[in-house]
RNA sequence: GGAGACUUAGCUCAGUUGGGAGAGCACCUGCCUUACAAGCAGGGGGUCACAGGUUCGAGCCCUGUAGUCUCCACCA
């Protein structure tokens, strides 16, 4: 039985380890048609935040509803060891015990990476098994153990051998704090506040000086020449004439290209190849020297003389007084613009040419952009408008820095001869190993996350759970990795399993705090999802979850909405402690064949709550899914079914109470299932308190749709709510008690002895044939119900309601007479809605008349 | 510069092929009716941002305007 309360905790506590114990999550029936979900694995950095519970959830729910549809469901768990991102938590925990990692040198360092890694495994898994995450931890996977490393070595000795990586001195984006190169994408752009600083440059043999104008100065031990556009007839005679870098003294050749902008700034731009991209290009074009002023930490070099040694802003700060002392210095504006920092350590970032490995990424993101064209071959959005994101991605792709000097992550396999430099790359070691040395660097971390939704299944092994669950059913995920994962998903498994990784990518917004902001460090607004299911229970917490956002869009935390999940959820708890109240030891379940109104109506109420649920959850709609079985639930069965059932069940006829019990347990049984994959602790407790402890709602089925119920006899229910609902609203108008008993003439409407006697318990009618006495008259959809005046109210009001009600239904009828006089509706609409309207003016016009008559009458 | 989202009740937000505006919370009234007072019953409250257009009919489709936000690309 159940306790006469819901308390979370109790219900939840154990439960996890018992579905662990049944081997409940694990795949391989293969008598079922499989579906399969890889989890987006959450970095080892640290514990799940409540954008992890809101993802696992909803994967989790599509896990459950797809198992309980009959699928043979794979869930596989697993996680990202997040190169850089642990490295520096690592990197902190080590400065903290006042190490540094270069101290340790690399194989210390990886073992204390790898106890990070173990230590944290350790809390993420605690947190899947409180959310109730239904994953196959047979297959959990870690992107950097054996089987997924050896994947990533042949991925990335396929494409080399293919060309579509090679290794290139390129202006990359330099973390300098990190100390390694970055993707375009792990930078973010941040407009800052800054200044355009204007120098003033001598030409050579001449008194002649001209202005450049720059942000970064300290960057001139960089430069090679001066740059003016050709046809700006302002500078372009400076073109072949040399300048002094105010610097260092260096002569400047002073060239010509159009890259410069005509009127933007001075109109003459300095030129730092290996500090600027753009400069870069333009280096090229002019088969120019690209010297690098920095190290790698963001302090100058040997270049800059007097300032070799110093941090790159405080060599801006020295150099700029340098030039105020000498007159170089023209003038400092402010100025915002927008400038790169590194995603994760946050600091600048430096453009720095170097030698790295790349991705040629044009002809994969082509492969990807044609499959897309056809619906066989495309990944399927949901919502639709992020394939439109995730193609532009595609189509503007440029090549992706994949090297990384990083310790933690997959070193690149490629070792150099020792004296030749020749390249050699293979999954394995060159066997005169002593002859070669290993490039240092390792990948990027997407680089193998790249290839999560095969590797997992056991690629480049064809094994049976690839052949089996390969391309994976569906991927749930944030816009805000659309590029950094799902594009370099789709075109890592396009190229090596010529296939889509998964057939459907549902894409959810990201969880922000009660006021709408982003939930982050700094600002301290984070939420534990532990603390809120301590707090309201796992179950709660995926309810809300899940039945409070708009695919695609943010949402909101919010206290007042976990609260109301709880609500439902006791609510629940309560129903289902009402039937079992009901329940001794005489009775015995059967599935109950249909014999009376009430039987109709609830199952007809069922049937198009389980056809519409099952619809919604089939296109990724959770939320209108949840709300309208929570809907049904609460106000169907709660507030009018189970109302409905107290009469039978003090029935002295046995038969009567165990039909009436039989209906009951049918519903609350399709509930808890329609319901389980929300809320799938709270159901399996009420589930095994209805059966036994032996049994468990796991293995049960989707509830399916009886095609028995009679829908004339549901109607005649909805008639009879509509007479209660009308009794209801007049009591409480005139203050009449529950407890007296109104006299109520129906017409339009046969009430048998079993309807007469549910309109008895539940408001205290009595249904008499007619009257002598003055009555007042209220219109429904099947006729008019009218009751004895004398009792309830006063004449004067009622008339002023009657004539209120006129005005409304003489505009209502206006309207429909308005559309079905028009030839164009009548002939254009939908023959089912003109029908629809001619019914609706048809009820109307009884309305009418019959107020119109009572007014008459009260006059 | 390019792309996209949002603007609906006091608050937070739903509203899926166009066909009489919804929920939760808050508010008002009345109820401890033996599953539930974290509940029950009833009620008030919205020119769906603005302006045009398409349509028999627009919160929904099209165009424009305003405001809020996000992503991408960026000029020294």
């Amino acid at each position: 039985m159940l306790d006469s309360k819901y308390e979370a905790k109790k219900v939840e506590e154990g439960k996890y380890q018992e579905w662990l114990d049944h081997h409940y999550f694990e795949c391989g029936d293969m008598s079922k048609k499989p579906y399969c979900i890889v989890i987006p694995p959450p970095n080892v950095t640290g514990k799940l935040h409540l954008g992890h519970a809101m993802d696992n959830t909803i994967q989790d729910l599509l896990a459950r509803y797809n198992r309980l549809k009959g699928y043979d469901v794979l869930w596989v768990p697993g996680m990202d060891h997040a190169g850089i991102a642990t490295q520096a938590k690592v990197d902190e925990r080590l400065k903290k015990q006042g190490v540094s990692r270069y101290d340790l040198g690399r194989e210390k360092f990886l073992e204390k990476a790898w106890e990070w890694k173990n230590e944290y495994s350790e809390f993420i898994r605690s947190q899947w098994a409180k959310l109730g995450n239904s994953t196959d931890y047979r297959k959990e996977r870690f992107t950097l153990d054996e089987g997924l490393s050896n994947a990533v070595a042949k991925v990335f000795v396929t494409y080399y051998n293919e060309g579509l990586i090679y290794r290139g001195k390129r202006v990359i984006n330099w973390d300098p704090e990190a100390k390694t190169a970055l993707s375009n994408i792990e930078v973010i752009h941040k407009d800052v506040e800054a200044c355009m600083y204007y120098i003033r440059y001598h030409l050579v043999g001449s008194d002649e000086t001209f202005e450049v104008a720059t942000t970064r100065p300290e960057t001139m031990f960089g430069d090679v020449c001066i740059v003016v556009n050709p046809n700006d007839e302002k500078v372009n005679h400076l073109i072949g004439k040399k300048a002094i870098n105010p610097a260092n003294g260096q002569e400047l050749e002073i060239i010509g290209d159009e890259y410069i902008e005509i009127g933007f700034g001075t109109g003459i731009m300095k030129c730092t190849p290996a500090h600027d991209p753009n400069d870069y290009q333009i280096a090229i074009r002019h088969n120019l020297d690209m010297p690098i002023c920095m190290n790698e930490d963001g302090t100058m070099n040997e270049l800059c003389g007097e300032f070799e040694g110093l941090d790159r802003f405080e060599c801006r700060e020295k150099l700029l007084e340098k030039y105020k002392a000498e007159g170089a210095f023209v003038k400092a504006e402010k100025i915002v613009h927008s400038v790169g920092h590194s995603e994760r350590t946050g600091v600048m970032v430096e453009p720095y040419l170097s030698n790295q490995w790349f991705v040629k990424m044009k002809p994969l993101a082509e492969a990807v952009l044609k499959a897309q064209e056809k619906e066989e071959t495309k990944i399927n959005f949901y919502p639709k408008r992020f394939e439109k994101t995730f193609c532009q991605w595609l189509e503007n792709i440029e090549d992706w820095c994949i090297s990384r000097q990083l310790w933690w992550g997959h070193r690149i396999p490629v070792w150099y001869h020792k004296e030749t430099g020749e390249i050699y790359c293979d999954v394995k070691p060159p066997k005169d190993i002593e002859n070669y040395v290993q490039d240092e660097d390792v990948l990027d971390t997407w680089f193998s996350s790249a290839l999560w939704p095969f590797t997992t299944l056991g690629w480049p092994e064809i094994t049976d759970d690839y052949k089996r669950y390969f391309p994976t059913s569906c991927m749930v995920t944030g816009y805000d990795i659309i590029f950094f994962w799902v594009a370099r998903m789709a075109f890592s498994a396009r190229h090596f399993c010529d296939d889509v990784p998964f057939k459907d990518c549902l894409i959810h917004g990201l969880i922000r705090d009660e006021k709408g902001r982003k939930m982050s460090k700094s600002l301290g607004n984070g939420i534990d999802p532990i603390d809120l299911i301590d707090q309201y229970g796992a179950d709660a917490l995926r309810l809300f979850l899940s039945t409070n956002s708009t695919p695609g869009l943010d949402m909101n935390f919010s206290t007042e909405k976990m609260q109301a999940g709880w609500n439902f959820i006791n609510k629940l708890w309560n129903a289902s402690r009402y039937v079992l109240l009901n329940v001794d030891e005489s009775y015995e379940y059967h599935v109950p064949e249909i014999d009376n109104e009430l039987d109709s109506w609830i199952l007809n109420r069922l049937n198009q709550t389980i056809a519409s649920a099952t619809a919604n959850l089939d296109k990724y709609e959770l939320s209108i899914a949840g709300n309208e079985i929570i809907s049904f639930v609460w106000d169907d069965f709660c507030s009018m079914y189970i109302e409905f059932t107290k009469s039978a069940l003090n029935s002295e006829d046995i038969s009567v109470k165990h039909h009436t019990l039989d209906t009951l347990i049918y519903v609350l049984e399709a509930i808890l299932k329609l319901m389980h994959p929300f809320i799938p602790f709270v159901t399996e407790e009420i589930y095994q308190n209805i059966r036994s402890k032996d049994e468990s709602i796991m293995t049960e089925t989707w509830p399916e749709i009886r095609n028995d119920v009679d829908v004339e006899k549901a109607q005649d229910i909805d008639h009879i709510i509509q007479i209660i609902k009308i009794t209801r609203e007049i009591r409480s108008e005139n203050d009449i008690k529950p407890s007296k008993q109104l006299d109520v003439i129906v017409n339009g409407f046969e009430l048998d002895d079993s309807l007469k006697a549910i309109l008895e318990r539940m408001t205290k009618l009595n249904v008499i044939e007619n009257s002598d006495e003055e009555t007042i008259v209220r219109p429904t959809d099947f006729g008019n119900i009218s009751f004895i005046m004398s009792e309830i109210v006063d004449k004067k009001a009622e008339l002023e309601k009657i004539e209120k009600e006129l005005s409304r239904l003489e505009a209502e009828i206006r309207r429909c007479e308005g559309m079905l006089n028009n030839e164009k509706f009548t002939s254009k609409a939908p023959a089912e809605k003109v029908e629809e309207e001619r019914i609706k003016l048809k009820n109307y016009r009884n309305s009418y008349d019959t107020l119109a008559l009572k007014k008459k009458e009260f006059e």
